[in-house]
DNA sequence: GACAAACCGGAGACTGTCTCCGTATCGTCG
DNA sequence: CGACGATACGGAGACAGTCTCCGGTTTGTC
């Protein structure tokens, strides 16, 4: 419908791509090791620019984060396209609410950032959710068609359901203990899933 | 066990209940309209104090939060109190957990707190947790002998998931259109609550 | 009314965010 | 190849929030 008004976008610079990919490297490894809060200069300086080339590159956190998302929600997307051509409609989503979740707790933080960018408009990051969010649609419908669920939640709301289960098996990981919060997100995931039928 | 080494404890000066009350007031109103990560400097000033005074009362901002709460948890605990003695004790849970969603899900961020003290030693927040987890406990107890409760649930993933569904329910109901945290709640709760028989 | 203990409050060190602009680098064209 | 314009760099620094230290003030008591 929209007129492709693309602009021509010629190819960064040589340096300007180098120093944005090293940033965006530096960035998975720093929010893997201390969450999606940590300091943004200190990405820069590992990353060997100043902090002026990282804000450039990404005027916000979030720019950053959905940049450093992006391999991930690719691997995501090609999950969903699989599991729309499984046998069991039901056990498809349910794998699938179960790598939505471990998607949002791969970094402390990041559930939070994910819900929080999805209320706000023009967040890049909010705004590559909606392609993840379809694909929760469609195989939500296919296991209300096909399958047994019927519980009248929308996409949406698994969607945000999902990241909720990553922040509590992530609270509920830490201090119990022994447990880790991959042992809890099955548990967890499955009270949610029962709640379905 | 340990021996009662309570200090005397001799009253506070009469200036510094006076600022003490004064700082819980302003933050309970601050973390009402601004959320929990409100500024402290900001209270102190609304408070009519200095930063110095409102950090020797509150070393740090759990000790505030603890202090905000005090209210809101015995309230809490005396429903608890209450849903003991019901006549159903499946329908009890029910209240208790959404309850227990909508004190956390009172200000902006607080659920996140409150999941993040649980799990640090030492924090006077995560301390008085363990009263409404063990009420919790009672009542999940009681569902279980009395009612229809089957799943092997903790009273303390019980209260995890609680928070989580106040902070799935507040990001859910922001950006949907018309709908607020309160619609959603009661949704979202159920959800859950079908999955525990 | 005077003294010690308790308490106040603001200056400021520190950390993190984000911007501005003089300088350096790149790609291209003569 | 050399030079020019466009593009990009990076660090100094403004700003905001956290938290501490200590000289000065207030309170309760004898």
């Amino acid at each position: 419908m929209s007129v492709e008004a693309v602009a021509p976008t010629r190819p960064m610079r040589a340096d300007a791509r180098r120093n944005y990919e090293a940033i965006v490297r530096v960035a998975i490894e720093a929010f893997a090791e201390h969450g999606t809060n940590t300091s943004l200069d200190d990405i820069a300086n590992r990353a060997g620019v100043g902090p002026g080339t990282l804000y450039r590159h990404f005027p916000n956190r979030d720019c950053l984060l959905e940049a450093a998302l992006v391999d991930s929600r690719y691997e995501l997307l090609a999950l969903a396209e699989r599991l729309l051509h499984a046998d069991d409609a039901d056990a498809a989503l349910d794998e699938w609410m179960f790598a939505l979740a471990r998607h949002a707790g791969a970094w402390d933080g990041l559930a939070d950032s994910i819900a929080q960018s999805l209320n706000r408009e023009k967040s890049p990051l909010g705004a590559s959710c909606g392609e993840v969010i379809t694909a929760t649609q469609k195989l939500l419908e296919r296991a209300s068609t096909l399958g047994t669920v019927t519980a009248d939640a929308t996409a949406r709301e698994l969607f945000i359901m999902a990241g909720s289960l990553a922040w509590a098996a992530d609270r509920a990981a830490r201090g119990n203990g022994r447990g880790s919060a991959d042992d809890e997100l099955p548990r967890l995931l499955s009270l949610l899933m029962r709640g379905l039928r």
